[in-house]
DNA sequence: GAACTTACGTACCGATCGGTAACATTGTCA
DNA sequence: TGACAATGTTACCGATCGGTACGTAAGTTC
């Protein structure tokens, strides 16, 4: 449900907003926010200004903007990921992981645009922050359930390993591009999670 | 009289260049580089910003020497917790790890300013980068080598295990401040190190 | 006490930042 | 055709960015 342009009957032509919010999608997540001006974004559009101020009150909205089609498309990895593998926890959290592993390995990849945002804005009450902060919650949230479903005998702990595993690899990806600790996430996470589950 | 060089035990004000540097130590940790101003790094360290450029070639490089010494404070802490427990790697790095986990609590913690450089400056060439990159190659390095002194099978993959787990530690403090899940970094490390050297 | 060095401040630079006013063009529907 | 709203454009705003030319005050050396 992404909240750009209302989908209007007979309107199918990607229209000035949309064409703006894929260019910040595009710039934002590979330089970042702070470092693209609203200027860049609306020439790699193709458009000019105004256009993007009509459609987004202010840059921190089109970057909140930019973040919430970000976790749109996590999701969508992460759902498909799970889907793969039903009734299956340990299965889908490890198809994750592996493809994750596969993905940081590409040159363009810049880690999580959500952690680069909370980053790039400390400030609690930045709309980007806003969307990351809820969305780290969501995951943390949903792994912890995962754990659950595992059988582990403290599923918060597991969760939150895994969180902190996943968070360590979209970060450190940025830093060692190939041969990184990264490569490793999916064995740790294989080790991990079979010492959680025998500690019963 | 005066010595040459040395200052004197009654010296009580220091050098335009040491204040600018504390004072980008603080500023450009707690909000981040390119949120912080020349303007304000000086006016925060009570000089003017021709005695920044006199001292620091340019805003890049002034960041590149926080960095460095943020470094410094990073491996003071390290080794500190290392030479608490002389010839026994597991109960050093379990030490750092418990430290950590106490100091991400405080509300003015910001994560590692060498990450968040790396995330703020994606250009491979930036100086701050290079400070950072430089940094985390010796770290991961550091906690093979403690691997191997533990004695795991596979000192790469837990050495590599362990230092996701600290970035992962790091970054999501950001974001969850408190009851995060940091606070579970150190009993999985433990649950980490005893799988992957039980797993000879 | 002139000459030099060191250390720091005043005032300013062009470029770029996010954001806006005013106008031109287009498509839709009456 | 004409009204109207949406979408496009040109040109501009004040604020702030990183960085600098240049003057000033003090200590040192001869």
């Amino acid at each position: 449900m992404s909240s750009i342009g209302s989908q209007a009957p007979g309107n199918e032509q990607p229209r000035a907003a949309e064409r703006i919010l894929r260019s910040a999608r595009e710039l934002f997540y590979r330089r970042g926010i702070r470092a693209v001006g609203v200027e860049e974004v609306v020439a790699n559009a193709g458009v000019t200004k105004p256009s993007l101020y009509r459609s987004y009150p202010s840059k921190d909205e089109l970057a909140a903007a930019y973040l919430r089609l970000y976790e749109e498309e996590f999701w969508a990895r992460f759902d498909a990921a799970v889907g793969r593998h039903p009734g299956d926890p340990r299965a889908q959290i490890m198809d994750y992981l592996e493809g994750l592993s596969q993905r940081v390995m590409a040159p363009t990849y810049r880690g999580c645009g959500m952690t680069n945002a909370t980053i790039e804005y400390p400030e609690p009450d930045h709309p980007a922050r806003r969307v990351s902060e809820a969305h780290k919650a969501r995951l943390r949230e949903r792994l912890c359930a995962m754990a659950a479903e595992m059988g582990a005998p403290d599923p918060h702990l597991l969760g939150d390993s895994l969180f902190l595993l996943m968070e360590g690899t979209l970060v450190s990806t940025q830093i060692f591009h190939a041969d990184g600790p990264s490569a490793n996430v999916a064995r740790t996470a294989e080790l991990l999670i079979s010492a959680a589950l025998g500690a019963a």
